[in-house]
DNA sequence: TTGGCTGAGTCTGTCAAGCAGACTTATCCT
DNA sequence: AGGATAAGTCTGCTTGACAGACTCAGCCAA
């Protein structure tokens, strides 16, 4: 079967959502980052002795999350301890839940371990049930991936 | 306010699922790869230019994307020219949708453009519909991120 | 049959980033 | 004063990214 190039070809990636997404989630490290202080883990030397960061990397992904407005800082104090910094996140981090979620999911899926999943997303309070993902459209229905394709929008630029 | 450490610290992050998709997609790369043959441009040369990748970490990123299985290699012919190949998307590659889904609503809300999206998720067909993810869970609700928690399962190591 | 074209790579040298391990700083407690 | 600790910074080594040149195989046109 011959195919014919594809139209996206036409279309710049320079402003590609992906791309801009990358700069700031595409490396090793940062996801593991995030991982630590959606678990609850917010302190600089938890987070580096849990994830196996070197200090160096931590501390330069600690800004860059904070610059880029996913996670900030809070002051806390231990009784007899001077006051120190934890990281939370802000608004725009808890809502990379769809993606981490989507994550856990496609590799429960395709990564299993014998023992079953380390990490399951769950309902807080009475509830308590298993949270997944899912694909919806406008029309009400849930498409399958193969059902879905990424058209270009308002914002594509032809390529020059 | 003081908190309490977190529990995660009781656990190992040795069989992490976050760690082990890292391992496959925690990369500058990977993802713009995966990009390029969701929107349908499927060839090397294709690739490498609109993603502006180094040829060698491409030859070496399609590798291991095969070698994990997300996508294969699929012999084609132009009129006139001898067989080259094309890269495609698996059954595990396309179920990798609802994650991209998300990250493009993720940037589509954080890092939007003036001009709106780019890129659009569309239910193919009649439909046309804008696609995207939502979470919800068994107890039928669809929770917010502030709502879902990051549980240890049956998978998960107590830390040495 | 020779020479040129093209897609899909490989090779080479340079430079930035990651890394481990030691060192630093500020505040608290005893 | 001395010791403990969280959160870094500093140093030197190694790995990976990168740009640009080169290779290779099959096809075409002359």
């Amino acid at each position: 079967m011959t195919e014919q190039p594809s139209a996206a070809m036409n279309w710049s990636t320079e402003n590609c959502t992906i791309s801009r997404t990358m700069e700031i989630l595409g490396d090793k490290w940062t996801f593991h980052v995030l991982r630590e202080v959606f678990v609850g883990v917010r302190r600089f030397e938890d987070i580096r002795s849990r994830a196996g960061i070197p200090r160096q990397v931590l501390t330069e992904r600690l800004a860059a999350l904070i610059e880029r407005g996913l996670i900030r800082r809070h002051p806390y104090r231990l009784p007899g301890q001077r006051e120190r910094s934890e990281y939370r996140l802000t608004q725009a981090g808890l809502d990379l839940y769809p993606v981490l979620v989507a994550m856990i999911q496609w590799a429960d899926q395709y990564l299993p371990l014998d023992d079953g999943p380390p990490l399951i997303p769950t309902h807080r309070g009475d509830c308590g049930g298993k949270v997944s993902v899912a694909l919806q459209c406008d029309g009400g229905h849930e498409p399958t991936p193969r059902e879905v394709s990424l058209q270009p929008g308002p914002g594509a630029k032809p390529r020059s």
